[in-house]
DNA sequence: CCTCCCCTAACGAACGTTCGTCAGTTTATA
DNA sequence: TATAAACTGACGAACGTTCGTTAGGGGAGG
């Protein structure tokens, strides 16, 4: 499907260059077609933006959503380490993720309120397993501390941080050391002793 | 000095809508005057660029080491939550950090290695300070811990993903309720039972 | 005091280029 | 032959930039 190509020439350059320093000339380039033909598959420019936003949102939520759907209440510690590295497995394996997180942050000054409405909702739904996760570890008494909220905000954070400095490519060594030093605190912070 | 008010305008659509998306007639517009005048004060969109970037640079990095400068080996957990709130300050009253982060890690591509000079620099120098205080606080047995890398390198990471809270302003208790979050699972990460 | 000169700041006009978009036409596939 | 997808051509608008030209404000020399 020709359409697929666009989306994926699109998804890298407004990824590269933001919404409006990417243009459909480049996109078009890139797939081998004059920007004009474009048009025979999007609307324009706005629909193909928002088509590869929904593609990245679907990818970016049903990952994470499968993710826990796989895990008991007994093994917090491996769960969550395992869901760091699932983020940075993502992260690498395809650009939506990044995608995603830019345009989450700085999105297009005309189609905030559209975006706006997505990421709530992905963000909603991960808070809210994620919550129902250290709800059900607490009550194994497999983590310290009373309230869910608390570890899910605080965890949450960690997870900006690590796909911050995954957008911060070029230091492999300093991925490792940031993800081993917020994971060692953050759990020394949640554990028992 | 009407180039600093050309400055101040092109900090604000630089931040809102990034390089490729502000223009220069925005700009002259807000200042009352017409682009081509900001060729009198500016070589062109670079330079005008530049310079702001090397204010944002400036303004965050003096505005850090001021602080660190003022506080001892004592207080760690009073003077560390002190600089997250002087994080979330510095990101209130001034339009710099905000401006400065975007660019930080969505910088426009053809200035990526200016940029990414400017951000090693600056990122550099505040590690370098926090280490420092780490390794001091663990000296004096204020925290726990053996190295001062993993503290630091939490921490920073903690400032990353409050940082990232305040680009995404449309809650002001979520940004609380995260920050109390992060704070406290963090410090009882470092601190001695 | 006056005038000549240089400087800064702003201007209108125009440059060449690129942008997103639309219309009409050809090509290929089924 | 019908339909979808690519093409060519053109559009107005906006972009960053350059040009030549004003208006005004010191200093210097007569």
């Amino acid at each position: 499907m020709k359409s697929n190509e666009i989306k994926e020439a699109a998804l890298k350059y407004f990824t590269i260059h933001g919404y409006e320093g990417a243009s459909l000339s480049q996109i078009a380039d890139e797939v081998g077609m004059k920007k004009q033909s474009i048009y025979a598959h999007f609307k324009g420019k706005d629909d193909l933006f928002l088509q590869v936003l929904r593609d990245a949102k679907e990818t970016e939520l049903s990952s994470k959503l499968q993710y826990f759907s796989n895990i008991g209440s007994q093994h917090p510690e491996k769960d969550l380490y395992g869901f760091l590295q699932l983020v940075i497995a993502l992260f690498k394996e395809n650009e939506q993720l990044k995608f995603w997180l830019r345009m989450s942050f700085f999105p297009p000054a005309h189609l905030v309120k559209a975006i706006e409405k997505e990421v709530i909702d992905i963000e909603e739904k991960v808070q809210a397993i994620l919550e129902s996760k250290f709800h059900d570890w607490i009550d194994a008494k497999a983590i310290f501390g009373d309230s869910a909220k608390t570890p899910t905000l605080a965890f949450l954070g960690i997870v900006d941080s690590i796909m911050l400095e995954l957008v911060y490519v070029n230091d492999e060594k300093r991925l490792k050391d940031k993800l081993e030093a917020s994971w060692t605190v953050f759990w020394r912070g949640i554990s028992h002793r």
